[in-house]
DNA sequence: AATTTTACCGCAAACGATTGCGGTAATGTT
DNA sequence: AACATTACCGCAATCGTTTGCGGTAAAATT
């Protein structure tokens, strides 16, 4: 048994092609007993509508475009799976495309993407200035574009990204309500547009009043070396800008065995999975992929209900306790 | 501008239809003038062939289905980016649905790549008879289903999965090698497959020659709670079946204060990402996502072209040695 | 009995691309 | 000059679904 079309329905019950289609949705023009014989029939030949044909002929593919540098990464895949939960949920299919940072690909991906005439996209992209033009070309052709996480740094785009700053502040401000008074700060690379904007507000947070000392790690590797390094100043608070860079202190402080909170306290920003697999958990503020992904959904949907108006969000954090601080 | 197309293109250049297409795909009917103003038109138009029309006319959709149970898994996610890769570089696309082990969100999904016409699916199912039926109709409209990693205990169908007999057995001899006396070996729900396989293997290759305490979780805090009383009869060794019981496990070796390896040695069958988060660095037997994905993209491109031979394939798991052991 | 209303249902065009077949003009062959 | 060949190109059907419009019978109204 191949496929069930509606031709197949209506040539076995002898009626037309269009009564079959109005039978099925309950249209009034049709007869209930009608409706009876045609749902049943298609029931039993385990009718499904060809999405193609109804996309070809409405012009709306109803599925959205999901670019991102790679999908293995927790913040991408949990961004991934609530973008795909609110899609299934609105009856939205979803396209999902890595470019491994790789322009050409990049280029491919958006052909395939229009060629399959996506209803949106979801681009996180490396910032080259040639490939954001690409994107903008969708705008053109009236194809919603919500940037997430890497954004574009230019206006009149729809830019949806976590709450750096503020992510910042709220460790530092608990670091702070703690009485911690000695931190040591591991933070990111130091070129890098996020680094930057952490560590600004870290230290606007902090004001001075307690005694920081901060580094920058560009991997877990480094960052475990850093902590080994700075442990000797005995610091009686870490703070990590990253999940990567988490990995890496605890790797440290379980290599001292030192004990968490007692000798010393930890507190990261994080995407919340990594946290949780230490004990006692750790403390962090959360920058959840989850959250952003539902939040860059709304904004989806009502530029595709026709609003032109540029979304430019953040995600609020949230301080999650742990037991290490 | 909207969206460009054939006819477009024919009625600017005051040609037929055909004439275009014919032009776009080389036809040797079309003379290399007429060739080159259909190029130059279709490339300032930004012309992309509408892939609904061409599924619709083909009866293909050059799109794969594939369902997991969540995204947000190292496992799976590195599955996903592997089929993801090889798809694009086949020009196929995917569609990823996740089922949150919920067979009603499963059966949705079903429908949902039926009507979309899935040239294939690679589906990893929670076991309930009920869906895999549901599957297997798939197979009998001619759509190819690759069962991966949680697969039915069903012949006849197509499986590729991780070698989870030879990962228990590499797992149990690398325990005999290091002279370990007394296992505490953590496995998972006792009804899963994938349980029995391991727990058999590792059992066989255990062959009675030292004590092993064999307990089943079905969640991280389980593993921890059970590791947190077996501790009491002093094993000298916890073999944890996967990387959800790995992390529970480590938790409460943490919340005891041991030191691994010397007070305890800890083994794992594990994607390979968990090990790396502890100090020393866990040793585990790896099954790796990435190499299944690939594994089961060929599988897919054979019955793609017609093969009807089923697969029954398992990956080739490696020991990697941390510290832990 | 003639007319209007109601209840059902079918025709055909459209969405965009592909392709077998047929057609016309220009060129080549005898 | 008559015919055959070549080089180009268009017509129309098809994939599956939707939908405006029109049509025909039966039922209701006068």
């Amino acid at each position: 048994m191949s496929n069930t079309t509606l031709k197949t329905i209506s040539t076995v019950l002898g009626i037309s092609i269009s009564t079959v289609s109005r039978a099925l949705k309950n249209h009034p023009d049709i007869s209930n007993k009608t409706k009876q014989r045609v749902s049943e029939l298609a029931n039993t030949l385990d009718y499904e509508p060809n999405a193609n044909a109804i996309h070809l002929r409405t012009n709306k593919s109803n599925v959205f475009g999901l670019v991102v540098p790679g999908i293995s990464n927790y913040f991408y895949h949990s961004f991934i799976a609530s973008v795909e939960e609110e899609s299934r949920r609105q009856q939205f299919s979803l396209m999902i495309l890595q470019s491994g940072d790789d322009p050409e690909i990049e280029m491919l991906n958006l052909k395939l993407l229009r060629q399959n005439r996506v209803s949106g996209l979801f681009a996180s992209v490396s910032n080259s200035n040639k490939q954001i033009d690409a994107y903008l070309k969708l705008k053109e052709a009236d194809i919603p574009v919500i940037f997430f996480d890497k954004v574009p740094d230019i206006p009149g785009c729809n830019r949806i990204c976590v709450g750096d700053a503020e992510a910042a502040r709220l460790s530092a401000n608990t670091i702070l309500q703690k009485n911690k008074k000695h931190v040591l700060a591991i933070f990111g690379d130091e070129n890098l547009l996020i680094t930057k904007k952490r560590l600004a507000a870290f230290m606007q947070a902090i004001d001075g009043k307690i005694n920081v000392t901060v580094v920058h790690a560009n991997s877990a590797a480094s960052a475990e070396a850093l902590t080994l390094e700075n442990l000797l100043f005995k610091p009686d608070t870490v703070f990590c800008m990253s999940d990567e860079i988490l990995a890496g202190t605890m790797k440290a402080i379980q290599r001292n065995s030192l004990k968490v909170p007692d000798d010393i306290g930890i507190i990261a920003i994080s995407n919340g999975f990594i946290p949780t697999l230490y004990h006692p958990e750790i403390t962090f503020v959360e920058t959840s992929g989850y959250k952003l992904g539902k939040l860059a959904f709304n904004s989806m949907m009502s530029c595709v209900k026709g609003s032109t108006f540029f979304h430019d969000l953040t995600t609020q954090p949230v301080l999650v306790e742990g037991g290490s601080l």
